[in-house]
DNA sequence: TCAAAAGTGTTTTCGGTACACCCATGC
DNA sequence: GCATGGGTGTACCGAAAACACTTTTGA
């Protein structure tokens, strides 16, 4: 038995992944494509968020998990809700227009926006059924509704986010190097870090973990590889109140 | 003409204010208040946040602020959006299905809630139409709805934002003193600061600007006043990206 | 003259920053 | 043996933290 649906209220998913030889922070777009009845047309041709209305008997949290579940077939990814966006106009462009008609959609939705951080490697996205392809950040493509500035926001939202709370290694694999963190923080933020301070200041950390395990398969001194582990930063996690106004 | 409002989509207000005598950080909340039809017997009696249905023609920042408008005849106030509550149950407890029904609203509605900070000597609440009324927000009453825990996360939202940005200096008169600046920091956050510490750091910023003034009227050695220029302040800032995970 | 709060300096410690070369490995 | 990226140490500086007494004022 299907829920009902909230007519004009959704929920938009913005899903990082971090390519880590590319070295580029991507978004996760799906394609949006309408042709005329006819098919003598192309109406609609660029990429939306994946997003999905709110069921009435569900949480706005547990909409964006299905929406994600559905899109990469993960559960229990780090996500945060971050901003609501509600223009009157939102909806409002021409294509916008012809979608929303075409899918039954009300014209003046509301739409709660989370982010997900995923490790790119985890999902495959050869057959994704809504032909689901990652792009840089920085380098978005056509985008239909309001969506480029809700993935602007949230990219803000990150960069922040990422400078106070160890929610960088929810991009990258479990065993990594110390340069993989540094090139996704100088990727994230568009910043040169200093390897020599950098390196120390993690290695410093009790949480980042050395392993028995170097890279293998590399055509170069194999780095050593490190875990971050949850556990013991928590158990360490104090806050400080470092007034810096 | 009035607008149509959207029956499910609600924006609900926390607005903080600092009683610079008593030391404390307080909420404005006004009375919700509803007899049983024969004045026999009160059926609801406590208080909530101002809210109001968003209009089918304005934005969410516009509804924030034509509700606190309202409420307190203020315009231009820092205000921040901060979370978005959809929780199918977050309406569903006894009295306020009474008042809902009473009021006929949806009771499935979500509801964007914002922060807004004020500088309390700004208002007047005597003639107040909606009984507003300031609680400090480590003794609240009882609350309807799920406000109590939109105010508690106000409440984490904004401990974390004033560790960052200067917006502490909203919640004061124009003209504050040092110690003003510290017992306000120490009654958000809880925590004693050295006072010389403090002092230094505050006096150093370029944008903390003595005044030719003191404190008049006190049975005591007058402080130096100060303001803070929001001007400088922007022309100075300078994003650093200290990663201090 | 007293009560109350304002205001003041120094030392230590810690972390951030700047900076350049050698090393280990696979090919 | 060489190209490539991995890995290392030191010195300086500024800000944070700890800490207690004197000064000014109004009443």
């Amino acid at each position: 038995m299907e829920s009902k649906k909230i007519k004009n209220i959704s929920v938009d998913c913005v899903v990082f992944g971090y390519n880590t030889t590319e070295k580029t922070l991507n978004v996760l777009l799906i394609k949006r494509y309408l042709e005329s009845p006819a098919h003598s047309e192309i109406l609609v041709n660029d990429y939306v968020l994946t997003g999905y209305h709110v069921n009435e008997d569900e949480t706005l949290d547990e909409t964006a998990t299905r929406a994600l579940k559905e899109l990469t077939g993960l559960s229990s990814l780090y996500k945060k809700q971050f901003k609501a966006f509600g223009d009157p106009d939102r909806l409002l462009n021409e294509k916008d227009q012809l979608w929303i008609k075409n899918e039954g959609f009300n014209s003046r939705t509301i739409t709660v926006a989370y982010y997900f951080l995923i490790k790119t490697e985890a999902i495959n996205l050869n057959q994704n059924k809504y032909h689901a392809k990652w792009f840089p950040v920085n380098a978005l493509p056509e985008l239909g509704f309001d969506h480029e500035s809700i993935i602007l926001e949230a990219y803000e939202d990150l960069k922040i986010k990422c400078l106070s709370e160890p929610i960088i290694f929810e991009l990258l694999p479990n065993k990594f190097t110390i340069n993989d963190v540094q090139d996704l923080y100088e990727s994230i933020l568009g910043i040169e870090i200093d390897n020599r301070n950098f390196r120390r200041k993690l290695i410093n950390k009790k949480y980042i973990i050395p392993l028995d395990e170097k890279q293998v398969g590399v055509s170069k001194k194999p780095a050593q590889l490190y875990m971050f582990s949850k556990d013991v930063y928590e158990k360490m996690f104090k806050k400080n109140y470092l007034i810096s106004i």
